[in-house]
DNA sequence: TGAAATCGGTGTAACGATGCACTGACCATA
DNA sequence: TATGGTCAGTGCATCGTTACACCGATTTCA
C-alpha cells in the first residue's frame, strides 16, 4: 500500500504540490475559493495526511510536545502525564514521555536529545533550582515549561514556570493542623534540595513562627538532608521517617506535614507497624491529593494541586507560546493549592500517648 | 549552531559518505580496519548523531516502540509503562506513549498513525478479544506485542502474547479464599468483555467448583456486565460493589475477589463507608500487586504481576523479532502470577455479623 | 497608455541519510 | 597475457515536504 503524498493530492487537485504545501501550513490570501476546496477534497478522499518525518527533515521542528518527570511510576506523575496527553491531543500534538528518575544528567541527555529529535517544546518537571544543565539549548530557542518548580532569579528569560504556590500550600497544611490543637507538628521528606519542595517547608516553618511557636522546637526528621528525592520509593522515606521519628519518644510528633502523599503514605504504613492509628493517635497531611489520598483509609487530607488545570497550562504555554493569550515570557504562573481535609487529620489527642 | 551531518564525518575521515553510512549500518566486510577506526575517531570528535527524521524519511522506519496503554493514571498503568521505557532505554530504543482510554477507536486510530509515523514496533495493551480493528496494520507488516492479552485463536499468526496466566490467577486468589473458609465469595469486576477478564473470572468459578461449591450460590455483583471497563474510575467501580452487595444482607459475601488492586482498593473504602473492617469483616483480593497494597490499612493480599520482568520480555519481543532468542511467532507467553498474601485476607469470621 | 503593483500559482533546490549499481585496483588462474 | 573474481570504497537518485524566487495575467493609477 504506497503511502499517499501530496503529489497525489496535487495531481488529483490539478494543481501544483507548491500549492497544496501553501494551502497545509495556510500561507495567508495566496489561493481562490475554488482552489482551496479542490484541494481540500482531494485531502479527504484520497485520506492524505502529511509525513511527519519529511516534514521535520524539511524544516527541523516536530509538532511533537517533550514531558519530562521524574518516574510515571509514580502515581502523581502518571496522572499528570495523562492530563498533558489529553491536553496535547486537544491541541493537535503528541507527547514524547521521558523518566528522568530526578537525575540532573538524564535530564540534560533527554532534554538535548528532544531538541536534536525536532522537539521545540518542552514541559520539564524537575526539582533542580538551576537550570544550567539545559541552558545552551535555551538560548538555541527552546520553549521551555518547567513544572512544579517557580521561576527563579538566575533562570534564562524565555522560561514559564507553572507551579502551585508551595509556600502557601506549606502554611495553608500547617496551620491546618495548628488549628486542630496540635503544638508537636514535624515535616517528612526526602532531599528538600528542590525549589517546591523547599518552599513547602518554608511554608510550614512560617506558619509554625506565626503561630509563635519555633521550628527548632519541633520533632526533626533528618532524612531530608539526603540527597536523594525518593520519588519511585516515596513511600520507603515515609516509612522510615516513622520509624525514626517514634523510637525517640521526645522526638515523637502528634502531626505530620509530609512532602506528597506517597510519602505521607508511607509514613502511615510506618505508623501502622508500630500500632499507632492514624488520625486518632497521629495527625497526617499530604500534598498532591493524588487519587489513592481518597480511597485509603482513613482517608488522606491533603493540599490538592490542580493538575487537570495546570497541564492544560502548560501545554498551551509549551505549544502556542507568542500567541495573544499567552504568558509572558519569564514570567510563573503560581496556583493556589486547595486543603482537601478528609480523616488523617483529628484535634490533638486529649489524652497523651502511653 | 549548525548540525554535524554525515557529510561533515565524511569530510573529517576523508571517505564519502556512503562509507560512513555503511559503517553506520554496520555492512559487514565492506571495510578495512584503517577506515574503521578513522570514521570512528571523526564521530567522536565531531559529536555526530545521526539525524533521525532524514532516516525515517529514507527507510520509512523508526527505532521506536509505540506503547498504547488504557490510561497512565492509572498506577499500574504507570508503574508498567515505566518499566518498558527502562527496557527499551537499555536497548536504545524510544517509547512513545499513548492513552487508549481502553476506547476500540482510540486503539485503532493510535495504531494507525504509529504506523504511519513509521513506528514498527507496538506494545498494545488491550482488552479487546478481537485483533480485528488493527488486523490490516498487521497484514502490512506491524510487530505486534499484545500484553495483559493472551492470544486467541482468530488472532493473526505474526502476533505475539505477553501476560500472566489469569486463569490460575484467579484460581490462586480464589483458593486462598476458600482455604481461609471462606464459602461465600462474590468476583467484582467492571465489565470481564476482556480476555484476561474473563480468564481471571473463569480462574473463580473453576475454583469455587473445585471445592464443591456452585457459583451460582455466590453472591452476585452486576456491574460486570457493564460496558465501560473503568480503569479511571477503577476505584468508583469497587466502592459501587461494595455498596450493592452490602445493600442487601441476603448479598452480602464474606470474601471477595477483585478484578484488579484499584477496584479492590475502590471496594475497601466501600466497605470503610458501611462501617465494615477489611479483613476481619470481609476479607479482600486484588490482582496487579501495585505499590499501594502493601501500603494500604491492612496491607492487601494480591496477585501479583511481575511487571519489571514482562515489560523487558514485550519490548524485546517487539523490538528483536526474528532474531535467534525470539519467541516463535504467534506464541503467547503466559508467565505465573504470584499470591502475596497480606492483612486484607483473614480466617472466615467465626460469628456471623450482625 | 504604459509602468508598476497585485494576484494566483508554479519550478526547483534543498533538508540528511541510504543503498544500489558501479569503478578501479589488485590478485589468481589458465 | 587475457579472463574473471574479489575487495574497498564511491556516485547518485531518492524519500516527502517546504520556501524562496519567479512568472504570466490582470488591475491600478498617474
Amino acid at each position: 500500500m504506497a503511502r499517499v503524498t501530496i503529489q497525489h493530492v496535487a495531481q488529483a487537485a490539478g494543481v501544483s504540490p507548491s500549492t497544496v504545501s501553501n494551502f497545509l501550513n495556510d500561507r495567508q490570501g495566496r489561493m481562490v475559493a475554488a482552489t482551496r476546496t479542490r484541494i481540500e477534497t482531494a485531502i479527504s478522499e484520497l485520506g492524505y495526511r502529511p509525513n511527519r518525518a519529511a516534514r521535520q527533515l524539511r524544516n527541523g521542528k516536530t509538532q511533537t510536545v517533550g514531558l519530562v518527570v521524574p518516574s510515571v511510576g509514580n502515581p502523581f506523575w502518571g496522572a499528570f502525564a495523562h492530563e498533558v496527553e489529553v491536553a496535547a491531543l486537544a491541541l493537535g500534538c503528541s507527547v514524547l514521555l521521558c523518566n528522568s528518575e530526578r537525575d540532573p544528567e538524564r535530564e540534560r541527555r533527554y532534554v538535548e536529545e528532544l531538541w536534536e529529535d525536532g522537539v521545540r517544546s518542552i514541559i520539564l518537571c524537575t526539582s533542580l533550582p538551576s537550570l544550567d544543565h539545559v541552558s545552551n539549548v535555551i538560548a538555541e530557542g527552546l520553549r521551555l515549561v518547567t513544572f512544579d518548580r517557580p521561576a527563579q532569579p538566575n533562570d534564562p528569560e524565555s522560561v514559564v514556570s507553572i507551579s502551585i504556590d508551595n509556600n502557601v500550600g506549606g502554611q495553608v497544611a500547617t496551620a491546618h493542623l495548628l488549628e486542630l490543637g496540635h503544638t508537636s507538628i514535624a515535616f517528612v521528606s526526602g532531599s528538600i534540595r528542590s525549589v517546591n519542595r523547599s518552599a513547602r517547608y518554608r511554608g510550614y516553618c512560617d506558619a509554625i513562627e506565626a503561630a509563635g511557636l519555633s521550628v527548632a522546637d519541633m520533632p526533626q526528621w533528618t532524612g531530608m538532608d539526603a540527597a536523594h528525592f525518593g520519588d519511585v520509593e516515596a513511600a520507603e522515606v515515609g516509612r522510615a521517617a516513622a520509624r525514626d521519628l517514634f523510637a525517640d519518644p521526645k522526638n515523637a510528633p502528634t502531626a505530620v506535614v509530609a512532602i506528597n502523599d506517597m510519602t505521607a503514605l508511607g509514613f502511615c504504613r510506618g505508623l501502622r507497624d508500630l500500632g499507632l492509628k492514624v488520625g486518632r493517635d497521629v495527625s497526617v497531611i499530604g500534598f498532591d491529593d493524588i487519587i489513592l489520598a481518597d480511597l485509603y483509609d482513613p482517608p488522606l487530607t491533603s493540599v490538592r494541586q490542580p493538575i487537570t488545570r495546570m497541564a492544560q497550562l502548560a501545554v498551551s504555554e509549551a505549544v502556542e507560546r507568542g500567541s495573544n493569550e499567552s504568558t509572558d515570557p519569564g514570567s510563573s504562573v503560581l496556583l493556589r493549592p486547595e486543603l482537601v481535609v478528609r480523616e488523617s487529620t483529628e484535634h490533638v489527642p486529649s489524652t497523651p500517648r502511653p
